[in-house]
DNA sequence: GTCTATACCACGATAGAC
DNA sequence: GTCTATCGTGGTATAGAC
């Protein structure tokens, strides 16, 4: 626990406003001056803390998927005897946490992550791909159970539901819409579709 | 029809390449230092066409919208009398299309349109909102003709769609697989789900 | 741990020659 | 229609005082 009189301390409070603005405004369009404005100090200061600004961009990413993984696995652990249809809601739940109501990491990740140097994205990948793991497992599972089709191509699904998913960071506001409600949603059209069952 | 000596005159050819660099790099990423280079010209050129890099990246913009709209439009005309299913692939293809087969500019407008400047995004917006209503019409003539729930919320599914479909610029590779079967794969998402129909 | 000051560079944009 | 040259600004990053 931190100290009272620092609330979110040096480079947790950096962190926080630089992901809020790589979401706003991108990698580039985020300047270091403007960090440290909002953080409340100068820009050479940063540079006490994080050795150069794509350092300080590898730790959100990384900050971000940390985030995303202990949400499955918290879902997981709640969700591991439940039905399929529960259980995928539960981790589409999980993930909405992570994009809406754990910190702007996780936003930050999926929004800027695409334009960032080459450089900062080799190293993340890595750390993304057991994230990815982690959904595969799941959904594997959910096929070998017979609750999805064994012809199903998987790989290609996990990626159109992740693509639903994080596509809300676009458009979902989470002071007015409820995460509940969005998870259900979401879930219905990966489990049902929307076809109606009979025409009547 | 260009003359043959101007494969891709001017304002057009600049345009294809900002649009193709506004997706690697971000808006801010890509400068017009870099594009002009790629052009085979000087920055300071592209200001005979260009009156600022805002406008020149308000025209990638529309014109991706123009071409996601033409190939909604031509879907739309032939499979009209088609049963609602083959109706949404046929849609889904064509948006498909837009992303890949026809220039880069609707993947521009839909990687690049978040970060860019509130001026810009605020003169394409109502460009944007009009493709939106194309297929709010579509799903509305769906749900009234029974194919879908009456009770299903068509404005948030229409979302959660162009989240399937949008995000594939960031891991479809048009060289590697079939458009075709990209497009058959979302509207089964779409339509039918994942869940097993009765387990065997 | 943060400051001031500054180096060096790339950015968008403009002016005028050709 | 494209060039060269250049202006002013703001970018990342560094050095050293406090």
């Amino acid at each position: 626990m931190a100290p009272a009189d620092t609330p979110l301390a040096g480079k947790q409070r950096i962190m926080d406003v630089a992901a809020g603005l790589f979401i706003e405004r991108g990698v580039d369009g985020a300047s270091l001056r403007q960090i440290a404005d909002l953080v409340g100090m100068k820009a050479g200061s940063l540079y006490y803390h994080f050795g150069s600004k794509n350092e300080l961009l590898s730790a959100v990413f990384e900050r971000g998927i940390e985030v995303m993984m202990t949400a499955f696995s918290e879902a997981n652990a709640a969700s591991s005897t439940l039905p399929g249809r529960d259980r995928v809601a539960a981790h589409v739940r999980a993930h909405l946490a992570a994009l809406f109501e754990n910190g702007p990491y996780t936003a930050a990740h999926v929004t800027a992550f695409r334009t960032a140097p080459a450089e900062v994205r080799h190293t993340i990948v890595p750390v993304r791909d057991g994230y990815e793991a982690m959904w595969a497992d799941l959904l594997r599972e959910l096929s070998h159970s017979g609750a999805i089709a064994e012809s199903t191509p998987l790989g290609l699904h996990r990626l159109l539901l992740f693509g639903s998913m994080n596509a809300s960071v676009e458009w979902f506001d989470p002071g007015r819409g409820n995460l509940d409600d969005l998870a259900i949603a979401i879930t219905n059209q990966f489990w049902d579709g929307l076809a109606q069952e009979a025409p009547a």
